[in-house]
DNA sequence: TCTGGGGTCCTAGGACCC
DNA sequence: TCTGGGGTCCTAGGACCC
């Protein structure tokens, strides 16, 4: 029995979010920019018409920009992924909860294997109307008997009008098939990236068509496992299952700076503030750390400067999801790197080696398993709560979060309300 | 002047074991 | 003169994804 997989994507997710409560934007060349206002992450259908590519420096756009009257806003998260969750509950509803992963802030497989008798351009379609009537959102739907093919069908559906926003490949002719890959190139593909599809070229493999024709074990010779399974899912035979949340294996938080940083003092308190939300994540999940490691950087694009971006970890003596012990941690390894002189842009700590909570792992030197301390759990539920509270950086360590704007801080040009998660944000109709 | 911030998995090679 | 065969674990680097 073949399976039916649905992928359904947002289109140009982040310009879409900004368009939902300002619709004067809609018709408008429009892009999103990383943080910092850096790249350009997002690109509206007319942006991406007059060719400007995705991940461009901003300051290298900006000529264009002002020729085309492209509006450029900054990244907006809180918001992005405000409509993301309601996007993905409101897809939630055409499948059991089992069938539904949520793969990215704005894509979702939903299995309709077990619902035989839908039909499922009708259901994609449907999709489609729901979504955009609850959240304002536009979608497309692609359907195939494996999630590569899902991936693919969803491509289709985006680039090629005739097929109306949802393309159902498991019902498509054989011959529209073959034509339709034949005039896409294996870029495209779930899984080829830029690598893979230059080594892919000198072998005559050029289009979807040209891969899906390829020997599998050939093309696990040349490329490992990833391709041959790539291979067969683009032949119809399902290698890749529905997968559930896991828990996060290692946790980043990393920001560039708002402006340069040359003292040990500036980046201290960029440290423990990068902490405090690498440790959110990772309570969060319910989860405790084993390994911390930090790293501070230069500018690698400025050639006058002199470059140094060293990095350092460290392994506890017992794992801990306590901000104290981590962050202390933290701070000595960027103590330990920091040399005085260099023009820092960016710095970073991460969390690693996770564990659950629950299972904790003895200290082989001391004859007991070191019993939690009560109080000090206390203490830390009680900064959880105070913070999901009253916001975010109300209780924290030392000296982190309490001066409002430091220098260093993230800048965002133009950034646009958080319409849906702060009162003072609401959007107004006025009559 | 200005160039993002997260993640995952696989593979090869080295160190070590018997 | 001749120098085996089978493993595991860890790490760094590479590829990919959004």
């Amino acid at each position: 029995m073949s399976r039916r997989i649905a992928l359904v994507d947002v289109n140009a997710f982040f310009c879409s979010c900004e368009r939902v409560f300002q619709p004067r934007y809609e018709g408008v060349p429009l892009v999103v920019l990383s943080n910092n206002d850096g790249c350009v992450v997002a690109r509206s259908a007319e942006v991406k018409a007059l060719g400007l590519p995705m991940g461009m420096p901003w300051f290298q756009m900006k000529d264009q920009a002002r020729q085309h009257g492209i509006v450029a806003f900054s990244s907006n998260y809180t918001l992005y992924g405000d409509l993301s969750a309601r996007c993905m509950r409101v897809l939630g509803q055409f499948v059991p909860p089992e069938d539904q992963e949520v793969y990215s802030i704005d894509e979702s497989f939903l299995d309709f294997t077990h619902q035989r008798r839908l039909d499922l351009t009708a259901t994609g379609q449907a999709m489609r109307a729901r979504v955009r009537q609850w959240t304002g959102l536009p979608v497309c739907v692609g359907i195939g008997p494996t999630k590569t093919l899902a991936k693919l069908a969803n491509h289709i559906a985006k680039k090629r009008p005739e097929w109306n926003g949802v393309c159902d490949l498991t019902t498509a002719g054989g011959a529209t098939i073959d034509t339709t890959m034949a005039g896409i190139e294996v870029r495209e593909v779930w899984g080829v990236g830029r690598r893979i599809a230059t080594r892919m070229l000198p072998m005559g493999i050029r289009t979807v068509s040209d891969l899906r024709a390829a020997d599998p074990r050939r093309m696990r010779e040349h490329f490992g496992m990833v391709m041959e399974r790539t291979v067969r899912e683009l032949q119809g035979v399902a290698c890749l299952e529905l997968e559930d949340m896991q828990p996060k294996k290692q946790i980043i938080a990393s920001r560039a700076f708002g402006t340069p940083v040359y003292s040990m003092q500036e980046l201290a308190e960029s440290i423990r503030e990068y902490m405090g939300r690498a440790v959110r994540k990772l309570r969060l999940q319910g989860g405790q750390a084993g390994v911390v490691g930090a790293w501070i950087e230069t500018n690698r694009f400025r050639e006058q400067d002199a470059q140094y971006s060293p990095s350092a970890s460290i392994k506890l003596a017992v794992s801990s999801d306590d901000i104290a012990t981590l962050t202390h941690a933290a701070m000595a390894l960027v103590r330990g790197i920091y040399r005085p002189g260099y023009r820092y842009v960016k710095s970073g700590v991460m969390l690693l080696d996770l564990t659950d909570k629950q299972t904790q792992q003895g200290d082989l030197f001391s004859a007991v398993i070191p019993a939690k301390d009560a109080r000090r759990e206390k203490l830390l539920g009680t900064m959880d709560r105070a913070n999901a509270r009253w916001g975010r950086n109300t209780l924290g360590i030392g000296s982190a979060g309490l001066q409002l704007r430091p220098a260093w801080a993230m800048q965002r040009g133009n950034l646009s309300p958080a319409f849906t998660t702060r009162w003072a944000d609401l959007p107004v109709i006025r009559h």
